[in-house]
DNA sequence: GGGGATCCACTGTTGGATCCAG
DNA sequence: CTGGATCCAACAGTGGATCCCC
């Protein structure tokens, strides 16, 4: 987290546009693994890899997201949703929309695309900010609030990757055995996986074909 | 065919609203199979049975179809696609979309939704008329006019299921091993499985959606 | 062949599971 | 336990095949 402004932030990851994603691994002697690709576009932006709740470059409340693209049909097809944070019942009891971590992690989102080619090759796409309209806000702050109430007020149970236009909970966890534990409406503790929130494939998608619509 | 106008026909068809599948073809002393419920409205209507490319009532210019719908999410979701009619290369060398059979076919239809009950009964619906406002005309035609031209201008082996927003092109026949005879764009003949045109299930679904928002 | 449709195997989507680093 | 994501088995959707009547 060094000295930098949105400005020069994006004409370093414009920089990077077209590298193939083998080069970069190369060039900071690192091999790639799941989450590789994100840690190493943090690295070649000069920002510190850390795992703060909080957005990446804090001072300017921005977040660097990679976005996995496929290859043309022309703005290209996300091909996965996207990580926002972890959702654990004890803070989402105290926040509300506007203190909460994903309307702060997507206040200002880099989206750096990760192209893969037909053959499989990976390189890093054009960069571009993004900030929720007005629109955008207003369904995530729907999808959050009713999903934090379900895990504020023990109903975690009743929650699935189903619920939500915009932002949807999924467990996120080493496996399916780790649990937290979570209290019911009763007041009674029951285990549950832990979950977080992630944007759907289809908010990102709209997204990417907005811009490619100008 | 008989001296009916629409008035009268839908007021026929409103009468069979409710009624079990089972309970018309008994009153019809009919087995149900495939095209079975299509035949029996058509009975219950006062309509003769026939396989005449025009429609059904073809002095009102009326089609009757039935729409298969799963029980309530409310609208009720659409299960299949909707048969148009036949596309022969003859023909359709010949037709302009002004003068083509599927565009006199769907110019006027009279929809009899059969809906399937949980446990697996069905019964007809609440039937409506139907006509393609203007913007769904466009669609049809642009559909209609891209899928011609392939097929008459012997690009048929081109064709597939996944061409068309609206209209698209099918199988149809006893089996996959029926050929007819198609010429090629250098002359030469081949084989061709005879195609139909089809409503696609997402079409007919946004109908039954914007009957019910009113 | 035309018309009346439904069936079902395959493909594409995605919810839930998992992996690695700090 | 957080953050960086991707993997893949199970399910949903539908393209192509099929069935019956005239």
């Amino acid at each position: 987290v060094d000295p930098v402004d949105e400005v020069e932030l994006l004409a370093r990851a414009r920089r990077l546009a077209g590298q193939p994603v083998s080069t970069l691994a190369d060039a900071h002697g690192r091999r790639l693994h799941k989450g590789g690709v994100g840690e190493l576009v943090e690295l070649a932006l000069g920002l510190t890899v850390s795992s703060a709740p909080e957005p990446d470059v804090a001072a300017l409340g921005v977040e660097v997201k990679t976005l996995p693209l496929a290859p043309e049909p022309f703005p290209g097809r996300v091909r996965e949703s996207t990580w926002v944070c972890s959702a654990s019942p004890g803070s989402l009891l105290e926040e509300t929309w506007a203190q909460s971590r994903v309307r702060k992690k997507l206040a200002r989102v880099l989206f750096v695309p990760v192209v893969t080619a037909p053959a499989g090759e990976r390189r890093l796409g054009t960069a571009f900010f993004w900030s929720p309209d007005d629109a955008e806000e207003a369904i995530l702050r729907a999808d959050w609030e009713d999903l934090s109430d379900l895990i504020a007020h023990g109903l975690g149970f009743a929650v699935t990757a189903r619920r939500g236009q915009a932002l949807q909970l999924r467990p996120k966890a080493r496996n399916a055995a780790v649990r937290r534990t979570a209290v019911d409406v009763a007041g009674e503790r029951y285990a549950l996986a832990p979950q977080g929130f992630y944007l759907r494939r289809t908010f990102t998608q709209a997204i990417v074909e907005r811009l490619f619509a100008r």
